[in-house]
DNA sequence: TTTGATGCAAAGACTTTGCATGCTT
DNA sequence: AAGCATGCAAAGTCTTTGCATCAAA
């Protein structure tokens, strides 16, 4: 996988043209400042963030990019419960720690992630899936829990 | 606990005393509906509900007593990547599963809930506190998947 | 009687859409 | 050149709020 560090215009534009996405400078913009954004961004985070380089980009076209990049899975809408959709540009499934103090969600790395995720007890995902008659397709997790 | 097929209006009064909730006649259909329904409903969805017998009740009112339930933990408001917000009168830790297309979210069975997160990897949860320096106090967890 | 809840409508926050223009392919 | 993306503003959806009235304690 491409590193985010050292993502160039060259491979968000290769990365585009594999899911058939015309490459313009409002999307690119999005792309990278959604990348680079530690915390989960709103769209109007990442508006402000691309209007600081850009002062002609609209809200509604940062909204319509991120859900084009959604659609083809280079990005994905988090679940929240408050009032404005968050996003991510890691669209593979991995794992949130939430501190309910702070407010603030931190990625937990990928090969701990993965650990958890596949040390899960199968057997009671199974029993879960005959019991109510349910296709379980993927296991979100989300830990709780405050910096030490 | 109290179970959900016999909450009866003195239960929900005795409820709404020991949270010091003044009980309306709005109130108590707002909490029975939301008890009562299997999938977790949104504002509007109750709202319909209620009025089916209520006729008066204001949409605002369903808004203003969800606030108040979730304000003393009699229900939860849950995160949710679609645009309304759904609410839960079980508050707590249980697992939900949901069906990404219709937005439907259920309950997964408290037995099977608990063992799935007593199976869970602790040793791999206890790296990940020793390696980001958290303590983790919950795992939240939820599957996605759809009606076979 | 006092205090807080309700209903209504208006306002607010977030998001989507229609359309003319411009840019990518 | 054709077709899709953009910017703008307007509309749409979900939720909150101000205020007069009403009900619970």
């Amino acid at each position: 996988m491409i590193g985010h560090q050292t993502l160039t215009q060259n491979d968000v534009q290769t990365l585009f043209a594999m899911h058939k996405l015309r490459f313009t400078r409002q999307r690119m913009a999005v792309y990278q400042a959604l990348v680079i954004t530690e915390n989960h961004p709103t769209a109007d985070e990442l508006y402000h963030q691309v209007s600081y380089c850009d002062h002609s980009i609209s809200l509604a076209t940062v909204y319509n990019t991120l859900e084009t990049l959604c659609g083809c899975n280079l990005a994905q809408k988090l679940a929240t419960d408050s009032s404005s959709a968050r996003y991510d540009a890691t669209t593979h499934n991995h794992l949130h720690i939430r501190d309910p103090h702070s407010g603030r969600v931190k990625d937990v790395p990928d090969e701990l992630g993965k650990q958890l995720l596949d040390q899960l007890p199968h057997g009671v995902l199974r029993k879960i899936e005959s019991q109510l008659g349910y296709k379980i397709s993927e296991v979100k997790i989300e830990l709780i829990g405050e910096q030490a």
